[in-house]
DNA sequence: GTTAAAAAGTGAAAAAATTCACTGATAAAG
DNA sequence: CTTTATCAGTGAATTTTTTCACTTTTTAAC
């Protein structure tokens, strides 16, 4: 099955939003309310479910524990998955323990540092490593996925090293874009342009 | 003039690899290397550059300091824009000291938390203070970008409230989504939907 | 039991975004 | 001074994505 990047992006907010829905013990969503969750129209949304192929109507809506299985099933989510992250800086060690990526299926089950002092100081309950022992930990501990927070100037050197190490997605807080092979899935997060984003917006909504 | 999404977020990502390419000292830049940068071909960036609507032609490509005053005095990239943090936990203070907003145009003059024994801990050259003061706080230093970096459960309350005060703008890093009204510009970061975004590409690939 | 209402499914239409093919401009090379 | 190569500009074609209009299903109400 070919996806858009729009539509993972949309089917991953729906997942997300019906995890949360689960979570609160709610039975049923309409589409209308899985749109305003997904920031899709409740045509889009439909579409983008009905990749999954089944009939499922009622008038309630769609029943959110069935669909947050299906959805996981086809599209993957449902799997733990192991990451690391490179870089324990005050963003790194702020993601070594948000605790939600647990709850979410992500497993983050090493760190990594140059500095080794760094890594003596550190206080978390997740073990930590020199960079130096990057290639062996991921593959002693099955890395799927590599998060790297480190400085600008060395981001594409860590990438190096991660898929050498054999993990198949990065996502990178790194600033300065990442060259990565095509079987590489990469995305990174750059505060500085989702800012950007919004003041465009806002300003050019001004005139 | 009216932009899309895809193409805001192309602008951005050029923009900021024009600045990159300034401070490095070079000149001049092809599409196709703003393609490779922004993550789109070089006719779609040639597309979005003509927005500008001048030509610059040139055998050796766009001149970056040209192209980036031009952009930026489009689509209001130049203009100093203050912003506040409200949630003071560790992505928050991570953010609070993110040196690269500055660099960036993006003043960060305040930081807010509930809690008054975290203000009075915490060691930060940016003021901070207590959510009651951010009204007020928020008026008078004239912020116009809210980033909301507070436990899911209270970024509704906190989003509407820096409405009420006057931001126009809002970065938030709660999973779920917020509701805000049409003229506010919002953009969520979700840390597990960027990583099952990945997930959802690599496992798809292997098939 | 019949009717009405609510919601999903879906092929077709519309809209939007991207790519292409070609033009024009510039600068370097000979 | 002419030629050639490089690169941007752009209208048209294509492709992709979204929206619409209509159908079908289910459930609740009367």
């Amino acid at each position: 099955m070919k996806l858009s990047n729009p539509t993972i992006e949309r089917i991953c907010k729906i997942f997300g939003y019906l995890d949360l829905l689960d979570k609160k013990g709610i039975e049923f969503v309409s589409s209308r309310e899985l749109a305003k969750a997904s920031g899709a129209t409740e045509y889009t949304v439909r579409k983008d479910i009905s990749l999954l192929g089944a009939s499922r109507h009622d008038r309630k809506g769609y029943k959110v524990k069935i669909l947050k299985t299906e959805l996981g099933e086809t599209f993957h989510l449902n799997k733990k998955r192991k990451a690391c992250i490179v870089g324990l800086g005050r963003l790194g060690t702020a993601l070594l323990d948000y605790e939600k990526f647990q709850e979410d299926g992500f497993e983050i089950v090493a760190g990594f540092d140059r500095s080794i002092n760094k890594i003596e100081r550190l206080c978390t309950h997740i073990d930590v490593f020199p960079v130096s022992s990057l290639a062996e930990v991921i593959a002693q501990r099955g890395i799927e996925l590599g998060i790297i927070a480190v400085p600008q100037e060395s981001a594409q050197e860590v990438a190096d090293k991660l898929i050498e190490a054999g993990v198949k997605g990065i996502l990178s807080f790194s600033p300065e874009k990442i060259n990565v092979p095509k079987d590489i899935m990469y995305l990174d997060i750059d505060f500085t342009s989702s800012l950007r984003f919004i003041a465009v917006k806002f300003s050019m909504g001004e005139g």
